[in-house]
RNA sequence: GGCAGCGUAGCUCAGAGGCAGAGCAGGGGCUUCAUAAGCCCUGUGUCGUGGGUUCGAAUCCCUCCGCUGCCA
């Protein structure tokens, strides 16, 4: 029975390029969950967008003396291009800059209100007489309170790492002018999270299946008491409140941005509930694909604003993955210690990345990405297990059966285990993809892949073709066979592989085809193939370690 | 400072009370269809430290060390 799954990938912030924390975080296991189920013939909603609000952007701007709508123009085309090539497979990547998003959040931010769900306070604010503006956390520089360094930001000291409070900054400044600013009170919007302290719990504490690490850390949230938090800010860039006398407010990024799940569904249904509803309700499941670092948001405030809404399912299962280290140490893209998804574009292929990421993937624990890793694997394990099994017998069959599928004959003992081998391993990668599992999906692959290479290295059909013609084409059929198999469990991993893999081994209509063993056709004449891989020159590895870290 | 997580083979990582695992690298052999690819054989690892619970601990509890994150 066919069901319904929507993705929801965290939103990449439209201040920067893509780094491969981003991808092996959420985007790539969101794109192998989504073509697994596309080829189980569930129907997906695999929706993201540009994050185009927040300080990070507005900052970004300032130092470059450019619009914020410009920065975030740039990424946005950067991100699409970047998931046109890594084969990303979103059903749309919008931005949070759409009056449809400004419309639903909104609309949500009302109905909350409405409810009681939302309340007003005053906060005391940085304001700058020069700027004649409220200023962020992060507009303010001073002296850090804790360590004395004088370029402490107000939101964080960067020399001692303390995050901090604008207003406990020694001799603040504005970042913009330099002037000196004053405190005054600002009235701002917060989210009444602590009245969803028990039905979070409730809700929680039901969720057996998720990561361990998702459950414990959000059921320590909850420990410690959910408190309300402020919704708005003192900016001009973001989504207007819709309330009168909140024209130079915002709602703050962290509450919108959420609301684009949702948004994004409406969008991508031209607005027709009939089309974007059944996502959101009654069987359909909702999967949240994001960092560790998003956890409490996705976990607690989301599903909170959700409860308030109402009508609409919560997650099903939140798959947050652990960080990327590279080369050793932790990603900082401040430092440019980081390996930028556009450069890695610009020299690699797409599957060798996905191979290593999928492999090397931090599903339970903090994984290191190194540039000898990954010429390694690439080298050892995609190009010598996996890509050579396939043009090995591809070629044979070409020099030897004039490129037809030989036609199979009587099937032996050996020959029928390795059919077996091949079914069992569909089911475990089928078992380990519906639950999230890619890693040890990608294992039990590559496991057939070795058995293949091992059933001809038995086989010997380069001896036997002299002799046994028609028992060296059952061997060879035995072995298109399993590469067949191969192309179906690895096409959510490997996609571009797969679809040249299918055209080789001549298989009928489109590589998305169903989750199935397909055979191919005895007699079937075959398109010359060539190499699914390309073996990387060892030379490349210093190359890249040597860039990182330097200055852009 | 408070809280949490991690520390397992040369490397990257699994395992979560019952004989220490996989892939890669390294060593030895076989093979030659294939991108010098493949296959077989090959691990004496104080499971970070010290203690405790248990018939039995990498696994549960406590101490300490190291790293990471969150919070103040």
């Amino acid at each position: 029975m066919s069901e319904r799954i929507f993705i929801g990938v965290a939103w990449p912030y439209a201040n920067g390029s893509l780094h491969l924390g981003h991808i092996a975080g959420c985007c790539l296991p969101a794109d192998i969950f989504a073509r697994y189920h596309r080829l189980k013939g569930n129907q997906v909603l695999m929706v993201s967008g540009s994050d185009q609000h927040g300080t990070p952007i507005t900052l970004r701007a300032e130092q470059e003396g450019v619009t914020p709508a410009e920065v975030v123009d740039r990424y946005h085309l950067q991100f699409l291009d970047c998931w046109e090539k890594l084969g990303i497979s979103f059903d749309l990547f919008t931005t949070t800059s759409t009056p449809n998003h400004a419309r639903v959040s909104q609309d949500i931010f009302l109905t909350l209100l409405e409810k009681g769900y939302i309340y007003k306070n005053s906060v005391p604010q940085q304001f700058c007489p020069n700027c004649q503006r409220y200023l962020p956390d992060r507009y303010v520089e001073g002296t850090c309170p804790l360590c004395g360094s004088p370029g402490a930001r107000g939101d964080q000291c960067d020399s001692c790492g303390k995050p901090l409070n604008s207003t406990e900054l020694g001799n603040p400044r504005c970042r913009i002018c330099d002037t000196t600013p004053l405190i005054r009170e600002s009235e701002h919007f917060f989210l009444r999270l602590s009245a969803f302290q028990e039905p979070l719990r409730k809700w929680i504490e039901a969720q057996q299946h998720w990561r361990p690490n998702v459950l414990n850390f959000s059921l320590r949230y909850l420990d410690e008491g959910l408190r309300d938090r402020a919704i708005t800010r003192d900016i001009n860039w973001g989504v207007p409140v819709p309330v009168e006398g909140y024209e130079d407010k915002r709602l703050y990024v962290w509450f919108e941005a959420v609301i684009g799940y949702l948004s994004a569904s409406i969008e991508w249904a031209s607005g027709d509930e009939a089309r974007w509803r059944p996502f959101w309700s009654g069987d359909a499941r909702v999967y949240n694909f994001i960092g560790k670092d998003n956890i409490p948001f996705h976990t607690l405030i989301w599903p909170a604003m959700l409860m308030g809404y109402g009508g609409l399912n919560l997650p099903y299962d939140v798959p947050a993955n652990e960080f990327l280290n590279i080369q050793g140490r932790q990603l900082s893209t401040s430092r440019n210690w980081a390996v930028w998804l556009p450069d890695y574009l610009e020299t690699y292929d797409p599957d060798p990345l996905r191979y290593y990421l999928s492999a090397n993937m931090p599903e339970s624990g903090d994984t290191d990405f190194s540039w000898q890793q990954f010429y390694s694997r690439n080298n050892d394990e995609l190009v010598a297990t996996y890509g050579n099994l396939v043009h090995r017998v591809l070629t044979f069959v070409h020099r030897h059966y004039s490129g037809e599928v030989p036609q199979p004959g009587t099937i032996d003992a050996e020959g029928q285990a390795l059919l077996d081998k091949a079914a069992a391993t569909l089911d475990t990668v089928d078992w380990a993809l519906a639950e999230c599992h890619f890693r040890e999906g990608l294992r039990a692959a590559m496991a057939l892949a070795q058995e293949g290479n091992r059933y001809l290295e038995s086989r010997a059909p380069w001896k036997s073709v002299a002799t046994d013609r028609e028992g060296t084409g059952t061997t060879l059929y035995m072995a298109m066979s399993v590469i067949s198999c191969l192309k179906t469990i690895l096409y959510p991993y490997l996609p571009f592989s797969s679809t040249r893999l299918h055209q080789y081994l001549g298989l009928e209509g489109s590589v998305e085809a169903p989750w199935e063993w397909q055979r191919p056709a005895p007699g079937r004449g075959l398109p010359a193939p060539s190499a699914l891989f390309t073996k990387l020159d060892a030379k490349g590895i210093e190359a890249e370690v040597s860039r990182l870290g330097a200055s852009p």
